[in-house]
DNA sequence: TTGAAAGCGCTAACAA
DNA sequence: TTGTTAGCGCTTTCAA
């Protein structure tokens, strides 16, 4: 008499046995592979369904793929992410791939260490949204696994990018400003000291395109940019130093939303107004710059279409196709609400 | 002459060859087990860092675990959500777990599809964040990995849970609101149909505790509740309806942050102010709430200390102590701020 | 079209 | 204390 053994999970084995076929039929079954008939198709599914087996991703992982992708979202909060992620589910859904979400990388260090485990998990494929780490380190990456770089400029031959145009974003948002009467106009920057990531940053973009609008509208001699961080405090802060200044802007694009959620506390602070004394514009046009109370201008990054273009990307990778790494740039959109108007003078 | 094979991963056995010992003697290192002389340890440990060896998380899932936890999100965008991560991660951050997220959990059968997909990939423990699931099906989840579940009342002796005590909260915020002079007290609760889940949910609780709060203020005449859902949409339409009421309440206890961002809407739009002819209190003191041009009085759920919690009682099942299910009760707290006020009259 | 069998990288029971 | 070795559940090569 033996004690009642824990339940056994169902293997192949078992279907193998259950259908009367052999463990190559049921595998060449599970993966869609050439070479079962379709009585034995038929005769495996049967069986797999009467008896509940789900195939171990451990054991695959040893031989084949693991249908897993692993998505690296630096920052959980950020309301801009979601859109990206449902972008990259979305698309995932009616396949066998299951996505992961690797949290709370906040830095170079803690994004390896989610990475690495992805990698060492066996994952069939990496989205990374916004790194931080080196080129190097999204190489290494890339070349133990398909990779999808979201979010950032400069490419590789390595991993594929899916970004947003942000030069083109700025001018949007300048343009609009302009278009309204505003001269002074005002921007808020990441500050950023790596002069190799400069280059690839989305923020470092923006203040150029910033620039370069100012200039095609005549204005450079009203370019002014303020460095603090994209956090609700860099915009407080920045705000803070903008309302000081002997001739005062009269519109402020912040180069996020959380940053303009920042200046427009500085600015009620101040006992100003918005619009009225001062416009503001933020970028990402998250749920809260949506949310009517604040009703803020912004641009609109299309995360959906960012995620979307990531899948397919990675799924062309996994399914073995041979090509130079492409860079898919996406259009933003300008989303004029009630924080925005002609300067009161 | 062979052509430069990719480059295959470091295996124990090349560990074990490089430092001349048994690949028992790696795994042995790895795992911490009793039976390795301090020499051998450190031979080891140097072999693995000379050879940049890491396990094959894939391999591990065959014989033991994989250092895996699996976290059930419902709802990425809600703000409360990512304290209870915070907390999961930090308690796990100096150990060799790593924590990932699956996403897009709305509905039974996305959960259902979520923790499969976690099972299968032999994660060492589960944490469902506010299921939807039914009971059976958590414990069915539950009977195959050590599984806790935060943010729902209802135990069972296969898990273990962590929530938060709801009918305290409300209490707290009638009281507060009552302790103004406010009599005229209306709460928006979360529309739900199924009984089973009705005495499980969280909403339930909060709406009963709004009763017997205000029936220990002796307000029981003023008692109103309007039934939409937990969403801005929701104290959207709720708000509307309460505006309408022949005898307006002064006061309106939304069961959540987001539910009182609808409320604010609405109010604004019937050009009444906040405090002034309304007061506002939400639950779940989200950033949102702190958000200083909102400022909204709250209910703070101590996010963080429900994630560590849960670690704490996976960690423990996990290392295989038997024990009966525990269930976590924590304490909230009131966060009074702007948007409550005594009333006008 | 079908199946036998080797082996992926690790853990653990057992032997030395 | 140290090492040998048998699997874990699957994929894949190769033979029938």
């Amino acid at each position: 008499m033996e004690p009642p053994a824990a339940r056994r999970r169902v293997t192949i084995v078992d279907v193998a046995r259950h259908a009367r076929v052999s463990t190559t039929a049921v595998s060449k079954v599970l993966r869609g592979a050439y070479g079962a008939s379709p009585e034995m198709r038929a005769k495996v599914r049967r069986s797999i369904d009467e008896l509940g087996y789900r195939p171990h991703t451990g054991a695959r992982a040893l031989r084949g793929q693991t249908y897993t992708i692993g998505v690296m979202l630096p920052d959980i909060r950020n309301p801009f992410f979601p859109e990206i992620l449902d972008g990259i589910t979305g698309s995932l859904e009616d396949t066998e791939y299951q996505v992961f979400l690797g949290p709370g990388c906040n830095g170079e260090k803690a994004e390896a260490r989610v990475t690495e485990a992805m990698i060492d998990r066996s994952m069939d494929g990496i989205v990374m949204v916004a790194p931080v780490s080196s080129r190097a380190r999204l190489e290494h990456v890339a070349s133990a696994v398909p990779t999808v770089v979201i979010g950032r400029h400069g490419s590789s031959p390595l991993y594929d990018t899916v970004a947003d145009d942000d030069i083109e974003g700025a001018s949007l948002v300048v343009g609009h400003l302009a278009g309204l009467g505003h001269r002074r106009i005002a921007h808020i920057d990441h500050h950023e000291t790596d002069p190799a990531r400069l280059a690839e940053m989305p923020n470092a973009r923006r203040a150029d395109g910033y620039r370069q609008a100012m200039r095609a509208h005549g204005l450079e001699e009203s370019i002014d940019v303020v460095s603090t961080s994209y956090t609700q405090e860099g915009g407080y802060e920045g705000a803070k130093q903008l309302l000081t200044r002997p001739h005062r802007p009269t519109a402020v694009f912040a180069g996020a939303d959380v940053v303009a959620m920042g200046v427009l506390e500085a600015v009620g602070e101040a006992g100003l107004s918005v619009p009225g004394d001062i416009s503001v514009a933020g970028y990402d046009n998250t749920t809260l710059a949506a949310f009517a109370p604040i009703s803020l201008t912004s641009v609109d990054q299309a995360g959906h279409e960012m995620g979307r273009n990531a899948v397919r990307l990675l799924l062309d990778r996994i399914a073995g196709r041979h090509r130079p790494s492409s860079r898919v740039m996406l259009s933003p959109t300008l989303v004029p609400r009630r924080t925005t108007a002609p300067p009161s003078s």
